[in-house]
DNA sequence: CAAATAGTGTCTCTAAGACAATATCAC
DNA sequence: GTGATATTGTCTTAGAGACACTATTTG
C-alpha cells in the first residue's frame, strides 16, 4: 500500500495533457470631456482599454489586454498583474465574468480564458499616466439591444472604429451568453467577452457599491450619478437617485465652486 | 516577415509552463422524504452530492465530483460530462460559480478548478438510479451564518457528518469569498467551493427561473414552494408565492389526490 | 437677470408581506 | 366531523418613479 507521500512523489502532472491559461481584462473608465459653455458639466463617456496588436495572430487587430497565466500567481493576481502592466495603475475592483474555453477560440491552439472586468477612475489615469503610445487606448463603448435579442457593440477612438454584432442566448439560471455573428477589428472571440463584461458591470452596477470605484475619493451627487446612468445607459430623476444612494454616502463639508451655478457638496463613501 | 501562417505552424504552446485544469461540480437535488402520518406532505431537504475519494490525495475523504478537462471539449462540457458519469443523469442547469486557483489548493501541484454548480431533479435521480456504491451519497446540506460572518457549513449522510467553519471576504463588486478556517472530512477547499456555490444557487433562486429544475414537468405550486423554501432557507406565506410565480407557470387540468385532503392542481413551467 | 445645476418635498403606483377566510379532500 | 392542505381575497407597507418647486452661483 502506497503512502500519501510516495504517492505525491511518483506524482507526475506533466505526463497529461493540458491546456494554456490566460487572463483578459475588461478594463473600464468613465472619461468626463467638457463642454463648450463654461457652465455646463462635463459629458461621461464610458471607455474600455484596448491593445493593439503588434505581433501575430490577429496582428493589427485590437484586443482586451490579457496574458498568461504564471506560476505561484492566482488567476485574479494575474488579472491584476495584466491590467497594471498596461495601465500602470492598479485596479481597486475587480471581478471575474466567466471562462471561454471554445476548442478553437484560439489559432494558436489550446488556450482558455478567464475573462474579468475591472474599474479604471478617471483620476488615476490622468495622474499616473499611460504612455501615449497609439498601441494601448481607451475606447468610447456602445452597446445596444434590439428587441429580437441582437445585439451591437460599437467601440471608437479617433478614427478607429470597432463593431460587432452579437445574438444573445439565453442559458439556464436567467443567465445570457453572447454568440458573435460578425466581429470587425477585434481580435479572438473578444467582442463576445466585451459583451458579456458589459453585461456583468450593468448587472454589478445596480447595487450602489461598484460605481464608487469610478470617482475619486471625494465626488459630488450628480457626478456619481452620472457615473451611474452612463453605465446602465439610463436617465434618473436626480431626487430618486439622491434617495436610493443616501445610505451609501456621506457629507463631507467641501463644496466645488466656480462653475457659474450653485456649488455642489462633496461627498465621499460610506464605510 | 513572417506571415501569420508560418508564426502559426512554429508555434509551440508547450514550450511554455501551464496549469492542469479541472473542473468540479456541486450537483444539488432536493429530496422528499414521507412523513409519519399520510396526510401529511413530505419533508424537503437540499442535498449536495459528495463522492469518497479512493485514491490520494486525502484518500477516505469526500469531495465533489470532478475531473480533468479533456481536449476539444469547454470547460462547461466537462462539468456536464462530469456530473453525468458521477450521476448517469445530464444536467439540465449548470452554472459556473467561480475559479478556484491557490497554488498551493492541491497537493499534486499546479492545478486551477473551475468550479460549477448544476441542478439534478430527484425524478432522474430515482429514474436512472445511481449504483449504491458507497462511494458516491447524497449528503443533507445547512448552511447558515452568524452575526460575525461566520459560516458553518454541515453535510450528513446516515452517521457520516462533515463539518467546516468559513469566513466571509467581501470582495468588490458587491461579492463575497469564503476562506476556510476548519474543514473536516471534506477534500482539498472543496468546502470554501460548495459555499460559494451554495450562495451563487441562492442568489440564482431569487429569480424563479431557477427553481424548476428541481422538480418533474408538473408540478404542485406547493410543491414548488417547497423548493424555493429549502434552497433559501426561509419560509414563505402561500398566498404570496403563488401571486410571485403566477408569471412563470401555466395550469395543467391534472389534479393530484388521494392525500387525504383538498387535492392540488399540477402545474407546468410557463415557456 | 439669465443660464445652469443643486437640492427638497410629496404624490402615486406597484410589488411584497401579513392576515383572514374559504374550499376540498380521506378517513 | 377532523386533520390536513389548497386556494383566494384584501389590507398594509416600503420603495421606486414622476413631478413640482426652491436655492445658489457666475457672467
Amino acid at each position: 500500500m502506497e503512502s500519501e507521500k510516495e504517492f505525491l512523489e511518483s506524482y507526475d502532472l506533466s505526463k497529461y495533457d493540458r491546456p494554456s491559461v490566460t487572463t483578459d481584462v475588461a478594463a473600464f473608465m468613465i472619461s468626463s470631456d467638457d463642454q463648450e459653455s463654461y457652465r455646463k458639466n462635463p459629458e461621461n463617456r464610458l471607455r474600455l482599454l484596448l491593445v493593439k496588436r503588434g505581433g501575430h495572430p490577429f496582428k493589427g487587430m485590437w484586443a482586451l489586454p490579457g496574458g498568461f497565466l504564471q506560476r505561484g500567481e492566482t488567476v485574479e493576481q494575474c488579472a491584476l498583474r495584466e491590467t497594471q502592466e498596461e495601465t500602470s495603475v492598479l485596479p481597486v475592483s475587480i471581478m471575474p465574468v466567466g471562462v471561454f474555453s471554445a476548442p478553437d477560440r484560439d489559432p494558436r491552439g489550446w488556450i482558455i480564458s478567464n475573462a474579468y472586468v475591472s474599474i479604471i477612475s478617471e483620476e488615476s489615469v490622468k495622474q499616473k499616466g499611460m504612455d501615449d503610445a497609439d498601441d494601448a487606448q481607451w475606447f468610447g463603448v456602445s452597446f445596444d439591444r434590439d428587441d429580437a435579442g441582437n445585439y451591437r457593440l460599437t467601440l471608437d477612438y479617433g478614427d478607429t472604429e470597432l463593431r460587432a454584432l452579437l445574438t444573445e442566448e439565453k442559458t439556464c439560471f436567467g443567465r445570457t451568453m453572447f454568440r458573435i455573428t460578425e466581429s470587425e477589428g477585434l481580435a479572438f472571440d473578444h467582442a463576445a467577452i466585451i459583451a458579456a463584461a458589459l453585461t456583468a458591470l450593468r448587472e454589478a452596477a445596480k447595487n450602489y457599491d461598484t460605481i464608487f470605484d469610478f470617482l475619486p475619493e471625494r465626488f459630488t451627487l450628480t457626478s456619481l450619478q452620472k457615473v451611474q446612468e452612463t453605465i446602465m445607459n439610463v436617465s434618473i430623476l436626480p431626487a430618486n437617485f439622491r434617495r436610493m444612494v443616501s445610505g451609501y454616502v456621506e457629507e463631507t463639508d467641501e463644496y466645488v465652486r466656480g462653475h457659474g451655478h450653485r456649488p455642489a457638496k462633496l461627498y465621499k463613501r460610506k464605510k
